[in-house]
DNA sequence: GTTATTGCAAATGATTTGCACAAGG
DNA sequence: CCTTGTGCAAATCATTTGCAATAAC
């Protein structure tokens, strides 16, 4: 896990009167140990096979103060259940692709989109806080070759796949 | 109502085998009687108004129909309500901006937007087949003012305000 | 010692579904 | 008629919350 997170969840903490606790500790470095994105449900399994007795409720709650404290984002990936992402803290403005034919799910970061984004965005008045992207796509390879190949997918850092809402 | 809807439609209900019934015209008037956002509850109610009688799980089944024969789309506003968006016949590839300040959310097309991700998803060898794009913006009138002028905003088409999730 | 935090179970809230009846084609 | 659609109420499912017990600081 990036060091640079642990302080600025400490700094959160100090700053909001919080404590630190055990439970919170072992979500926290099970949350930052892949930079896979998850459901609560996703994080509770895996928290819960380091440890037999943090509770659901704690996990939901712990994810709420990551997310106030700007360290995990919350993304749309067209699902029923809310997905966590752990990358912003690393690459603070990246966007998501989704393959329509696989469900993968591959971060990008361009500079010309976040600029062209921005000029719009003052052109109607307002200044830019903060903007999410997702491109659903098809997989070009897969139609050619009838091969999906994850080749720039696994190169990259998202990969999740799950069910449509 | 925009005629290519109806048409939309009636060939949509053609093509799956499906039936014209007296809710789903009305649902689906009451949907395309204005160019607002709204969610499945708020639609609900107003097809009410128009008559008692429709149920919530049909509004819920009409919204699902035409969520597939593309003439609605769901949009992330990050709510826990999803919001549907009646513009897409009109203007297939819009965005949204959502003020921060005022809630209100503010459609724009930019077509220089659509190129420059194009082309990100084409180096990631991908094709574009949809996408979405939310920017959370400040007011800048807001804020250099003291006053929200809403001026850009009801000259554009999206005029929506409600709780975050 | 205070006050924040936890675990549990119950509550919530949006959406979906099973089923018997109604109504398109 | 035959099959799809409807209304109702119950079911589902993710997430939130109240509360008594527990643990930080």
């Amino acid at each position: 896990m990036d060091s640079g997170i642990k302080e600025k969840l400490d700094e959160f903490i100090r700053r909001k009167g919080l404590r630190r606790t055990t439970q919170r500790e072992r979500i926290v470095d099970v949350v930052f140990s892949r930079d896979e994105h998850f459901t609560a449900e996703e994080l509770f399994d895996r928290v819960r096979k380091v440890d037999g007795d943090t509770s659901r409720a704690t996990v939901y709650r712990t994810l709420g103060m990551l997310v106030e404290a700007d360290l995990l984002r919350q993304i749309d990936l067209g699902e029923s259940q809310i997905t966590y992402d752990p990358n912003f803290h690393d690459k603070p403005s990246h966007n998501h692709l989704v393959c329509i034919d696989c469900g993968r799910v591959v971060e990008f970061e361009d500079g010309n989109v976040d600029i062209q984004t921005d000029c719009v965005t003052r052109r109607l008045g307002f200044k830019t806080v903060r903007q999410s992207i997702k491109v659903e796509a098809s997989c070009e390879q897969l139609r050619l070759n009838g091969v999906c190949p994850n080749l720039i997918a696994t190169r990259l850092s998202g990969k999740r796949l799950r069910k449509k809402r």
